[in-house]
DNA sequence: TTTTAATTACCACAAAAATGGTATTGAGTT
DNA sequence: AACTCAATACCATTTTTGTGGTAATTAAAA
């Protein structure tokens, strides 16, 4: 079965020579090609394409950007390629947090612009390495957002609790096994089970996530 | 500057062959070579290499990944490629997840190696397309900051969930234990666990809490 | 039509958590 | 001096979780 694509591109040269590239090859099929965003909002909800390569600056009007956004919550097994001239770091990095699945450089070659499409498709995540490695730290940040907001995030230390067992419920709180609480406070895996056995006495509580939904106050 | 580079894995035929390509080639200095976790946690936070090559399956002892994740910690600023014979997807994303910044294929030819290395070196995060599809999703499935005022109380569903499994998490969020979840749902308890089992695959953690966690957008 | 995903269920084994006991040390209090 | 509490540590046992198979049914999608 042939790839069914959508092109939304503000720039007439850049959208007919997307559209010639699928018009020639073999397995790809055109479904349909739009010069701004409301047009692209319209139609593509039905025509359903497989992949949309979207142009992330759509000049006037809403951004290729917002727009994916939209789209994609509205039909969320379509595959969106982000495609822009410049490799606007940035800018790609808030497409595919708005529900991008790839972007391809325009300057890209037509037989590599098919590939990334097929990628797209059959599961890949097209992207340069710069992309991948800002997506890789932004993922990597995530369970360390708890660390540095301790105390801002929620989750108040509660005070019936000795200070070390605010400790420990805070690392009870991250999810951290018994003996990962040990080596991180230098003391041993047994300690940790006695204080946790002191703060489910405390508490009146008889499992972690009781426990902690005290910490963050629910 | 040349790029040091250290090199971790238990096979000696594949570690002397990465030693060579990287002793043969201008612009990379080998400043260690380990044949398990334990001397290269030892060594390593001594070295202090631009880069580690890591193998992520490294035999008896301790997997590549949790090296990487103490490493990590230590010496933040060394960037760490993972390398493996086959395409473990979920090993090499949980490898990402725990600092890792990139990986390769031990079957990559040479001048591949070496580019990757530079590419790491120089800001990229060289993986493969289906890697970096796991890592965009994982990232997407993350609540965003707009979303949190609404969560911060309540939590909300995850997309990436079914219904089913989104209403057994609500209940795992109370800190029900299993046999209270099946009894609430009319369900077996092993059904139950079939749920949470899938669950956690899907959100990439391994126990309650974290799970937990991403319900309330943590 | 064939394939995929969701829901259900059962099993076995391993790992971790929970329960509840003892016991030592040091700091602070009565 | 005797007492309590917080923190440390170890032990034994049971319960609960986590991992990872198999498998049937149904509904939806390719």
């Amino acid at each position: 079965m042939d790839i069914s694509v959508c092109i939304v591109d503000d720039n007439k040269d850049i959208r007919t020579a997307l559209e010639q590239i699928i018009l020639m090859s073999d397995g790809y099929l055109l479904s349909g090609s739009f010069s701004n965003a409301d047009k692209a909002l319209e139609q593509i909800p039905l025509l359903m394409p497989d992949v949309v390569l979207m142009d992330i600056n759509l000049g006037e009007g809403e951004s290729g950007i917002e727009c994916v956004s939209q789209l994609k919550s509205q039909c969320p097994e379509i595959l969106f390629m982000m495609c822009t001239v410049y490799e606007e770091d940035e800018k790609i990095f808030e497409a595919l947090a708005a529900g991008a699945n790839g972007y391809i450089l325009k300057k890209t070659s037509p037989g590599k612009i098919l590939d990334a499409i097929k990628e797209l498709y059959e599961g890949g995540a097209p992207m340069s390495s710069q992309i991948a490695r800002k997506v890789v730290t932004a993922f990597q940040s995530r369970p360390n957002e708890a660390d540095q907001f301790e105390t801002a995030t929620q989750g108040k230390p509660i005070n019936i609790l000795s200070n070390r067992e605010n400790e420990i419920l805070v690392l009870l709180a991250k999810g951290l096994l018994y003996k990962e609480i040990a080596s991180q406070l230098f003391i041993s895996q047994e300690t940790v089970r006695k204080h946790v056995y002191h703060i489910y006495e405390k508490l009146h509580v008889n499992n972690r996530v009781e426990a902690v939904n005290r910490f963050f106050g629910r």
